[in-house]
This record gives C-alpha cells, structure tokens and sequence, in this order.
DNA sequence: ATTTTTTTTAATGAATTCTTAACAACATGT
DNA sequence: ACATGTTGTTAAGAATTCATTAAAAAAAAT
C-alpha cells in the first residue's frame, strides 16, 4: 500500500488531503511542521511527501533538503505545495531534489492524478485500494471496505464476493462463476449461501450497491455518473 | 456512444468499416472525400477519424492537418488507413498528428482491435455490447438490451432467443435449431412456448425486427440501410 | 477449552419467469 | 374459396428462482 506523508501546518489542509488520500486508497499521515515531519517520515517511511514550502520553522525547502539527506529516502518522492504562484519560478528552479509541485488552492481530482503520475513515473504500484465508485474504496491488502468515509472490516467470504462483484461494475457475473471464484471449484456449497451472503453485503454496505438479475446471477450497480 | 467517421474514397471500404464499426456498438459516419470529410466532422464530432492517406482531391495528410488545425478537435482522434506498406516510414515519420496508422488490406477484427486500444490510451469509454443493427445493442456482458438509447433488461429465454436471433441477422433459425440452443436438448417443452417467446420480445424490442418464416422459423430482419 | 465470529444449511414465503392450453388468425396449396 | 396445418394471442397456473430468517456447523480467536 502506497503511503503518503502530509506536512502543511494548516489544518485544513492537512485534513482535506487525507481524507482524498484515503479515499483513493493510500495510506495518509500528517504532520503540522517540518520537524514533527521529519520524525514522522523515519517511522512511517512513506512513498510520497506533501511539502508545504511556506511554513514557521523549518520551510519546506529545508525539510526537502534535509530528507534527502536522510539515508535510506533517496527514492522517496517528494512534491511541493505552493501558494498561487509564489515564486513559481523559485520553486520550479530549486532542484532541491522535488519531483514535482502543485499550486494552490489545490483542488483534490489535480493532486491526485499529479500523485499518481509520479508513482507510475517512479514505477511504483497504485494504491491496491480500488475505488469503484466514489463512496467505496476496497481495499485489497487489509480486507477493509472504506463507505463515505466510515471504514469496515468484512469478514473473507463477504469481502472476496464484494471485490468480485465491484471489479467491474455492471457486469453481471453468473452464480457458477461467483462460486467459482469466490468459494473454488473444489468446494461445494448450496446455492443460497450465495444469497445468504448478498444480503449481508447489503446490509453493510447499503441497498441498492448490489443487483439482483434473476436467472443469472447479481452485478455491482454502475456509477450514475 | 463513441462515433467514428471513415473518410476514404473506395465505397467498398466504406461500407466495410460502417458495417463493422455498427456492429461492435460504434455510432458510424462516412465521407467520400477530404472535403466531405471535414464538413461531417464539424457537424457530428466523432471521438475517432479513420483516414485513408491516398485520396484523389486532399490526401489523408492534408486532412490531417486540417483537422489539428480546427478549434475543438485536438483530442480527436486520427488513425491512418495506410494501403500495404505504402511509404510506412513515412506515414510514421509524418507527425501530422495521428495517433495510429493500420495498413491495408483492412482485418476488421484487427482495426477494431486498434480502435479500442486507443480509446483506452485516451481514458474513452469503449462501447458497451454488440449492435446489430443501429437502434439495438445486445450487451451480454450486461445483460442488458438497448433500443434507441433505452436499456431494458429481458429476462433469460428471452435474452438468449434474443441473442441468437441476431447473432446472424438474415439468417432463418428452424424452430429445432431454436430450440436446441436456448433450450438445451434434454429438456422437451411444447411448440407454443417459442412463440409465446417470440411474442414478448416483439412486444418489447418493437415489431418488424423478428420475422415469421412460416413453416420453418424465425430470423432477425436484416439491417434496411 | 471456551467464546466469538464466520460460514453454511434449511425452511418458508414472495416474486419472477416459464410453460401450457385453448382458441383465434393466418398462410398456403389445391 | 376451402381445408389444413402452422403460428399468434391470451391468461392462468407451474415451476423456478430469490429473499429472508433462524439456527446449526465450522473456524478463529481468546
């Protein structure tokens, strides 16, 4: 899981970054000035760091300097957030050792592809959380299902059935291949287990996620876009 | 629904390439000429250009250039239509802005192909099903039907009567053949009930798209064009 | 070993889908 | 036009399929 460190002493900032962060599947962490970020940084040893460049204390370019000097975050991806264009050529100039910056205000949707074109520059995998809609974020690697906001643990059964289902929305998958995929081809197990299972999915997850297509088998309802 | 336009001057390719783009769920346009072209390009904004390069009038290159330089078509795409290897080097080393070059002869099944793997590079939707004819969409995947934009949903025998009826429009299905393939060939059910079936679909899909062939049994009308 | 959680089964009822049966309408060949 | 066989139509009831519940069985956790 792609982990990603926020140090900005605005609050605000630092919360509307993490909630997107986490609601595209990474692994968010936020310190209030460089010194807490630092420390931060060594335990978590995040993928990526949101760098606010004006701050009291240590700025962000110290911060960004002092990281690269830090044995072991060489490869660390670092990006600057900069107030409008203050001193964009500054910034833009200071190869303090940044891979990239974003200008505020900064708007989610932005940072978020900017981030990830940074970790597929790097080669680094997408966070493994999938978002299928924008209210579920499944999140592979820890079994947990994150619902405007709420997260939940699902227990195996239920969880590989959601993962199956949301893997592709609106495809209906036929009841043989749900078995198949979700309970294996050895194992044997009555037709309403399957149903038994939906329901509680929908309890959980809310109603109207999962459709029933009867005859056939069930879908994850498409985006409404 | 994504739209293609094919400018090329052979009506056979034309026909072709519309047939076939129809019938993969593409809405498809044609034009004769570099001219025609652009003017059906103004009017329909197709999401993909197919552009033969040899052209009596303006080449594919003029055409080319001509739409780069058209406000609002930057993202359009552009695919050559490259008759064998007709100066490939080139058609690859002119950069008049096209996206993708397929060689004549044209294999449906392969320009298709290419279609859709530039719609992925370019984050576009691909189409959803299989249309057989402009107004009807068979989604397999979805089980769903749509008809002039409006999806419905059949229940199975219907949506598998449905399914092989127009997976060869024209062709005449004798009532055993039906049967057989919906049916299966162990259960045994009374002659009324393909009827009954029939009916339902005409109800639903519209009259005039299935026809009786007394005594024998029942096809999908082949497109009017 | 005991408790807790998860998974499966079984039973009932509701909803949809499928089939049948009876009769009307139609086409085709004589 | 008539007879014959084939298809269209309708509505009812059979059959299938699914939702829901509770409780048993299995697996995990404590």
């Amino acid at each position: 899981m792609v982990s990603v460190l926020v140090i900005d002493d605005e609050e605000d900032i630092r919360d509307i970054l993490s909630y997107n962060l986490k609601k595209e599947g990474f692994n968010a962490y936020a310190a209030e000035n460089g010194e807490k970020g630092l420390e931060l940084l060594k335990s978590v040893h995040p993928d990526l760091v949101l760098l606010d460049v004006m701050m009291p204390g240590m700025d962000g370019i110290e911060v960004c300097e002092a990281i690269r000097n830090l044995a072991g975050f060489e490869r660390t991806l670092i990006c600057f957030l900069t107030a409008r264009s203050e001193d964009y050529s500054q910034i833009a100039g200071l190869d303090a050792g940044a891979d990239d910056y974003v200008s505020k205000p900064i708007k989610p949707k932005v940072l978020i592809s900017r981030i990830k074109a940074m970790l597929r520059r790097k080669g680094m995998a997408e966070p493994e959380g999938k978002s299928t809609d924008g209210r579920l974020v499944i999140n592979r690697d820890k079994y947990l299902v994150e619902r405007n906001g709420e997260v939940m643990h699902l227990p195996r059964k239920e969880f590989e059935l959601l993962a199956l289902l949301a893997s592709r929305p609106g495809h209906v998958f036929e009841r043989d291949i749900i078995l198949e995929k979700v309970w294996g081809t050895d194992i044997v197990v009555g037709d309403r287990t399957i149903d038994v299972h939906v329901r509680k999915l929908r309890e959980k997850i809310g109603e109207g996620m999962i459709k029933t297509i009867k005859g056939i088998g069930y879908k994850f309802v498409e985006q409404s876009a």
